[in-house]
DNA sequence: CGCATACTTGAAATAGTTCAAAAGACGTGG
DNA sequence: CCACGTCTTTTGAACTATTTCAAGTATGCG
């Protein structure tokens, strides 16, 4: 494990505290507590699982360069992802309150991840409960999109799970600001891709290209470009309000 | 809305008060807070929504008796359960931070629900940073049981699917001292089941009679009866950790 | 007793899987 | 900068789980 300069951290944490006051305001008191928190950055080759199921951590991790899959494996070995980790994402905030995980973090790129120790993490929400509101709330959003994909996988056909997945990549990685709804990168492998939507890399194959003949949109190895984001959503019958990400879905406080 | 006897309130505090500190120790002081909340209770018939996608809520609903459904509802009619509460569950703890919802709850029986004001529990999470963090924890149990259905949904066939629910549903029934391994109500239609895991109704009932020709588990209207457990959390691929209901899973403390 | 709701069964249709193999991309070392 | 091996994507064809439609039987309630 490489230590980070500090300026990095400093970065990486300014990420994360845009993340949660997106959806929880701050005081400028919580706001420091957050930027000081202790942290060790560490890159992680691709492919690399750096949490593993019945493992009891002791730090969250906080994605900063990267993507990183949550996943469940079933007896058979296949898997089956329970999120997708971006930039800006701490990828296992409830091991906060529950260390003993029963999932894996893996890094689907080279990744780069800011290790939190708990402790920390567990005396800023004691000191400030907006904080520990703001953690709560955003464990509340990491499980809408987990309701959200439930529904997709159980209701809906191929074409609207993948299409679904890719408005919601689009708009996430358009609140960091990264890449819009024309285009943004996802480099993701197709066969780990149909772990995340539930199919069999050669039906994801089947799939994909027939969004392209749709003119929907179209996948390469690292980018997503939406050809037609109206009829994406359509198909995908995707409404926006349960990622909490634009400023009129945010009324959180009675 | 009826409003309950103190008693039946007290009593229904004192079952989620149970069902907190089974995953939370909490103190006295915190104790008596938790049951000091003001609530009132309301019957539910069958068949109704009592909270729609879009409301915004001030309260929480805790389940007192009965059978409740969180859904989303696709375009064409169909409807995808993301959740099945039993007595003793907060349906909506979300809620508290996150009072958009994007869900409906549905009574599948004639059902009790205990509303507990927003506002309370907003109070008694600032006053005592331990009860917030177990109102977060308990969130975070939701989401592992979301996760799993997702896995479920996603890369098993009906069976274990199906298996894997009556193992979950035997659980937590097992938990609030309703039943056991061996028999659980389970006052649920085949049609509302079959929202569950994700089926046609048509093939959820073959599926169940597969289940008791196995000699597996048998479903009649209000009640399941377990035939072979072993052999039935075999074919479900279960693994009880997620649910945190059991103490030698539980160390969520560092 | 009769009506409505829930459950059961059958047969045809289809979405998705499986297996197998070909074609394309990509980095590495010569 | 080309050749080679590896990994990823693409395509085909047979197969299977699940859906759909449609009709029948049980069950429970007033």
């Amino acid at each position: 494990m490489k230590i980070a300069s500090k300026r990095t951290v400093d970065e990486a944490l300014a990420l994360y505290l845009a993340r949660l006051t997106l959806r929880s305001p701050l005081s400028a008191d919580e706001r420091s507590a957050l930027l000081a928190l202790p942290a060790r950055s560490q890159r992680v080759g691709v492919e690399r699982d750096f949490v593993q199921p019945g493992d009891k951590v002791d730090h969250a991790c906080l994605v900063i360069d990267g993507l990183v899959a949550r996943f469940a494996q079933i007896r058979d070995g296949s898997r089956s992802f329970v999120a997708l980790h971006i930039p800006g994402d701490m990828a296992d905030l409830h091991s906060v309150v529950l260390p003993r995980v029963t999932w894996a973090l893996h890094a689907l790129t080279p990744s780069t991840i800011l290790r939190v120790p708990h402790a920390a993490l567990r005396e800023i929400s004691e000191r400030f409960p907006a904080v520990s509101a703001a953690f709560w709330r955003d464990c509340v959003v990491d499980a809408n999109v987990l309701a959200q994909w439930t529904v997709n996988m159980s209701r809906k056909e191929a074409l609207g799970r993948v299409a679904h997945l890719l408005c919601e990549m689009a708009e996430r990685y358009s609140a960091i600001g990264v890449g819009d709804r024309s285009a943004f990168p996802l480099p993701i492998t197709q066969a780990d891709m149909s772990d995340a939507v539930g199919l069999t890399p050669v039906h994801l194959n089947r799939v994909l290209k027939r969004l392209g003949e749709q003119g929907l949109a179209a996948k390469d190895s690292a980018t997503v470009r939406i050809l037609n984001w109206q009829l994406l959503c359509a198909v995908a019958e995707f409404e926006p309000d349960y990622l909490q990400l634009s400023r009129d879905t945010r009324d959180q406080t009675g």
